[in-house]
RNA sequence: GGUAACGUGGCCGAGUGGCUAGGCUCAGCUCUGCAAAAGCUGCUACAGCGGUUCGAAUCCGCUCGUUACCUCCA
């Protein structure tokens, strides 16, 4: 590997160079979205998040293995609900099939985020589609003596597991503060501890959602079927473990716990990354705020907090520009700064498309070549420090500085060497396309352009110059578009 | 209450001891038929108060302010 990427991992607390378990191969995990709702802003970070640092370390040489779950099951709404799903919540009061629910929002999670030009995972398990291997995850940790059933749920046990390893490591938690600062909860309650968290939940006789167990119909617990799966697909021991950073406490930590008490007490990931929120007025963007937007409303423009539409590269650039472990606040000033800073990277990629072939024909400057190799190298530190786009981004314009310098004669190319451009034009075009993602949002409307093309034929033919009149069919027909002179007026038609 | 962060110029946002962050906005200049684009220059900074240090936005303490997690949450 070329470049060496430092990753801050939280289970550290600390910048760690990345060394994958078996090089060349990484496996990385990321906790995907509940499909109960439309995605939002906070969903496009996670998503833009993992989805540089899955470019990047394909970039840098590693094969990887991209895992992203969608949970449609599981997750309670809160305790009172007493284990009424949420997916199963929403079905009743629509009337429709709980799968239907979350197959519609996964279609549209699908919809939105690849507008986004995030490349999909490799696997993209269904929580549903897992249950043996959640149950069979929930009895190793009850042969291991770390859960316990109660009428037909199982739930684990925290406080026995943190008497042999230590609960709460990746959070910073105390489990004595935990058990002190929840003891409002329910006496009712199943659970030996306040602490405990289900693995097994017995169904209600309403619940819908449902599936056969050795301790009863029911459903997985909301922690499980990330640790089953990744386990599945990455193993029991992998490389990076992802996620917002409101998934810290309690489901990654739980997560651990789960992991390391059913198999080989050994630590499921070895990195976890966690990205910060977004905010709106310095308050975090949520569902239970009711402050998010969500990505269709920014791109169609219909929400309360837009001035205006913003297109997908507009948000994927947005989303860039700060650091992810940063939080991020939205505003409308904040997306069309975005909106010009994503124009000018991508103009440069207009000039420099221009520019091939004139470097290294003349004498080399060698200052300036020595500059912009330096100018280069900047680009890969920003991004090998903890991913900090940020910080790539502002080389990339240091770059873009001198790139539309050259392009406009005030650096002279043809004094640097092919070398050097070559490292500079590569440089430039892979990581704005390749690792940060970014593509070519044409603005220019069709119809528009040709309404005009068509003013200039008009004019053309009333004036006879029967020269330009061909001239502008023949550039349109290249274009596989056909004019149509009519007896009403001048039509087009594509070219059939 | 417990734990963890944060407070940078008009706006967004990097930066952990000394070297220009960057983008947007604004003003001026170059270029230009006029513009635009681009380049160059400039303008308001590191919440406050103390301390450590030759030197701090960066380390330490206190004060003020904001937030996150502790319940589902990207």
């Amino acid at each position: 590997m070329q470049q060496k990427l430092n990753l801050y991992n939280t289970l550290t607390r600390k910048k760690e160079e990345f060394q994958p378990l078996h090089p060349p191969f990484v496996g990385m995990y990321l906790c995907g979205p509940t499909v109960y709702g439309e995605p939002h802003l906070g969903h496009a970070r996670s998503a833009v998040t993992f989805d540089v640092l899955y470019r990047y370390l394909k970039f840098i040489g590693y094969k990887v293995r991209y895992v992203r779950n969608i949970t449609d099951v599981g997750h309670l709404v809160n305790d009172a609900d007493e284990g009424e799903d949420k997916i199963q919540k929403l079905a009743k009061l629509e009337n429709l099939e709980p799968m239907e629910v979350a197959q519609n929002y996964t279609n549209i999670y699908h919809r939105d985020i690849s507008r986004l030009n995030n490349l999909p995972p490799d696997i993209e398990p269904r929580a549903s589609g897992h249950i043996i291997e959640q149950i069979e995850m929930i009895q190793e940790i009850l042969e291991n003596g770390f859960a316990y059933e109660v009428n037909g749920s199982v739930y684990f046990d925290v406080e026995k597991y943190n008497k042999a390893y230590k609960y709460g490591k990746l959070s910073g938690r105390v489990i004595e503060d935990l058990i002190g600062n929840t003891r409002t909860l329910d006496g009712q309650d199943e659970k030996r501890a306040s602490v405990d968290f289900a693995l097994w939940k017995k169904a209600s006789p309403t619940h819908i959602m449902r599936w056969a167990s050795p301790w009863s119909d029911g459903f997985p617990g909301w922690h499980l079927e990330c640790s089953a799966m990744s386990r599945k697909y990455l193993g029991k021991t992998f490389d990076i473990h992802g996620g917002g950073l409101d998934l810290m406490f309690p489901h990654h930590e739980c997560e651990i716990a789960q992991s390391q008490a059913s198999h080989n007490h050994t630590d499921a990931a070895r990195y976890w990354i966690h990205n910060n929120m977004i905010t709106v007025g310095g308050q975090k963007m949520g569902k239970s705020l009711g402050n998010f937007i969500n990505l269709s409303e920014l791109f169609n423009g219909n929400h309360d907090m837009l001035e205006q539409a913003y297109t997908p590269m507009t948000i994927r650039f947005f989303i860039l520009q700060a650091h992810y472990r940063s939080t991020l606040d939205f505003s409308n000033d904040a997306l069309q700064a975005a909106r010009k800073g994503y124009s000018k990277l991508m103009n440069g990629l207009r000039i420099l498309a221009k520019m091939d072939g004139q470097a290294g024909t003349g004498e080399p400057d060698q200052k300036l070549n020595e500059e912009l190799k330096k100018l280069v190298e900047d680009c890969f530190k920003g991004l090998n420090d903890d991913l900090n786009t940020a910080k790539t981004i502002a080389s990339l314009f240091n770059l873009l500085k001198k790139i539309n310098s050259l392009y406009l004669g005030q650096l002279t190319i043809a004094s640097i060497t092919t070398e050097v451009y070559t490292l500079l034009t590569e440089t430039y075009r892979t990581l704005v396309l390749d690792v940060l993602g970014l593509q070519q949002e044409s603005t220019a409307d069709v119809e528009e352009m040709l309404h005009l093309v068509l003013g200039f034929y008009k004019e053309a033919k009333d004036t006879k110059a029967y020269d330009k009149v061909d001239e502008i069919r023949a550039e349109l027909k290249k274009q596989g578009i056909v004019i149509k002179d009519l007896k009403t007026g001048i039509d087009w038609a594509y070219e059939e």
